[in-house]
RNA sequence: UGGGGUGUCGCCAAGUGGUAAGGCACCGGGUUUUGAUCCCGGCAUUCGCAGGUUCGAAUCCUGCCACCCCAGCCA
């Protein structure tokens, strides 16, 4: 099933199969995806996604889907039921979900301890004053007037922060550290503020939430996480990480471990940029097809398996990546090519008349559904004396080696007759608009007795009998390869969505098929929510 | 001369002291009723740079250089 898959072996599995090996893990694999439900999934998450859930299960493990919400400013329903959605389309199953939310009380009882250990306190500063107060990258920072603040105050003051009696800002709870820590994030950091916002999960419970690093930790101690894998930019943190967890009562530590996130050329990879994409409609939502994200691919007819090879082979290292966009195209046609049924669609249509086949004679046409396999079985395609072939594959002046129709040259009809172009016909303003042609019985597909040399092989379509369809085919949405956050709307293509319409041979359509691959174009996903329309998933590869 | 990371072929990536895997891309050639697929073959005397240790170094040591991340009451 899997097979396509390659031999995965990384910094992080060793490390996982080292700790099997020298039992210390009580309880086996548990790993943890755990994203933030502020927005749609991309392709950088299926990444992480797809390390998760995939070591604990060549492991033998486990994995919990762990929505991170700790901040009801920004988080919603919408994105929590989009989220499970697209990881289980991804091919992947947790064994629980579970809410940072879930374990707020604890949360909040393990800050009270650390208030009462004089561990941390209530600070009074404004936000402006802590930032000032936390000094720069080189200067220290210096201490907070409140961080002397008897403990018995702190505690108060941190019970009456949750019952709502005071406005946001006017007191955080900060842990006592080292303002002069050359790690910023060791400078008393805050873990708890004061948000008056209902929660998707937690309504009007709370009216103090707390902050990612002081959550993140504790929720995997509790949930008895293995392994807790996460990118490049939290490799600062784990100090405060362990810090916490060395300094709370729990009894279990999971080693947190850092891999570098996934770039992709021509497109771009945080929430905040992608979110900018859809607000400013330079797309058409999250899932436009021409976005990174899990649901935009998947719109664009990119089969999961082929996203999970994708994040086989770019591999896990700590090293800065910018994946070329070839190798996810890679992965994509690799999967098309074997499951992807063929037909054939016009996109740019040129009139066709056979002039040696009476009007309304057709001659029925066999066709397999694909090459290399059977099973998939084959189609009824007709043929007749009015025909569309691609406008690109006539040329009055051919250059060397064209492999398509010219002025008395030969080509054949895929899966049909070979013809010959015998006159070219224009209109007043000189445009080309059909050709006559001559077909030859004797040449027909699969029992050719004609002995006719044609130039090459070209799609074409009947025209009484084909389908009108839309035909959409996008184009990278960056006009570079790397656009920077800055000034990336500037190197938006306005030109990536081309649609148009094409005539569909007749029997993609009566079979709704979803995934086809049009013959010599490339690949195309039915869309599911327009109407006989057709997204371009990739093209094929050219040869030439 | 704040701290934390990373540097192996155009893009990824193995390699963990014994003499540079693999994939993508690219370039040749073969098959082919998709200029597709498929199949063969080619593609780093060299591992950011400079020294050093060693019989032997991408792997150890020293010193440089480059790039990324951190100053949210975001995650």
């Amino acid at each position: 099933m899997e097979s396509m898959a390659v031999e995965k072996t990384d910094f992080i599995r060793q490390r996982i199969q080292k700790d099997l090996d020298q039992g210390v893990l009580d309880s086996g694999v548990i790993t943890r995806f755990p994203p933030e439900p502020n927005g749609y999934l991309h392709i950088g998450h299926a990444k992480s996604i797809c390390l998760n859930f995939g070591v604990a299960k060549e492991f033998g493990g486990k994995t919990f889907l762990r929505f991170d919400d700790t901040n009801p400013l920004k988080e919603s329903e919408e994105y929590v039921a989009a989220i499970q959605a697209d990881i289980e389309w991804l091919g992947f199953q947790w064994s629980d979900i579970t809410f940072a939310s879930n374990h707020f009380e604890e949360i909040y009882q393990y800050a009270v301890d650390l208030i009462s250990e004089g561990k941390a306190y209530v600070c009074s500063l404004s936000p402006e004053e802590i930032r000032v107060t936390r000094g720069t990258l080189k200067e220290p920072g210096v201490d907070s007037p409140f961080r002397a603040r008897p403990v018995a105050e702190s505690i108060d003051l941190f019970k009456r922060m949750r019952g709502g009696e005071f406005k946001e800002g006017e007191h955080v709870v900060r842990l006592k550290i080292d303002m002069g820590s050359p790690n910023i994030n060791l400078r008393d950091p805050v873990i708890y503020r004061i948000i008056h916002a209902s929660h998707h999960k937690t309504g009007d419970d709370w009216c103090i939430y707390p902050m990612y690093d002081f959550t993140h930790c504790i929720c995997d101690a509790l949930e008895g996480i293995s392994h807790s894998l996460c990118t490049l930019e939290f490799e600062d943190h784990r100090p405060l990480y362990d810090w916490v967890l060395d300094n709370i009562s729990v009894n279990y530590h999971p080693p947190q471990i850092e891999f570098s996130r996934l770039g992709l050329e021509y497109t771009v990879m945080s929430k905040r940029l992608l979110n900018r994409l859809v607000d400013e409609e330079f797309v058409d939502g999250w899932n436009d097809p021409r976005m990174p994200t899990v649901s935009g691919l998947k719109r664009r007819g990119v089969p999961a398996r082929a996203i999970r090879d994708f994040c086989a082979r770019i591999g896990v290292t700590k090293q800065e990546n910018t994946i070329e966009m070839n190798l996810l195209e890679f992965c994509i046609r690799a999967d098309l090519e074997k499951t992807a049924p063929r037909g054939m669609c016009v996109i740019d249509p040129l009139k066709v008349v056979v002039t040696n086949l009476p009007e309304n004679e057709i001659e029925k046409l066999s066709a397999d559904w694909h090459p290399q396999n059977p099973e998939l079985g084959a189609r009824e395609i007709l043929f007749g004396r009015d025909l569309y072939i691609e406008k690109g594959d006539f040329l009055e002046e051919p250059p060397a080696k064209f492999k398509r129709l010219t002025p008395g040259g030969m080509v054949r009809l895929r899966y049909g007759f070979i013809i010959r172009c015998d006159e070219a016909i224009y209109d007043d303003s000189g445009a080309l608009t059909q050709l006559n042609c001559t077909y030859f019985p004797e040449s027909r597909s699969g029992q050719d007795k004609s002995g006719l040399k044609a130039r090459g092989v070209i799609h074409w379509v009947e025209a009484n009998s084909c389908e009108l369809v839309s035909v959409r085919q996008y184009g990278r949405l960056f006009n570079v390869p790397m656009p920077k956050s800055a000034d990336f709307v500037d190197h938006i293509d306005k030109n990536s969505l081309t649609e148009s319409q094409g005539l569909l041979e007749k029997a993609v359509m009566e079979n709704e098929i979803d995934r086809i691959q049009f013959e010599r174009i490339g690949y195309f996903y039915r869309d599911p929510d327009l109407p006989r329309t057709y997204n371009k998933t990739v093209s094929l590869r050219e040869g030439f």
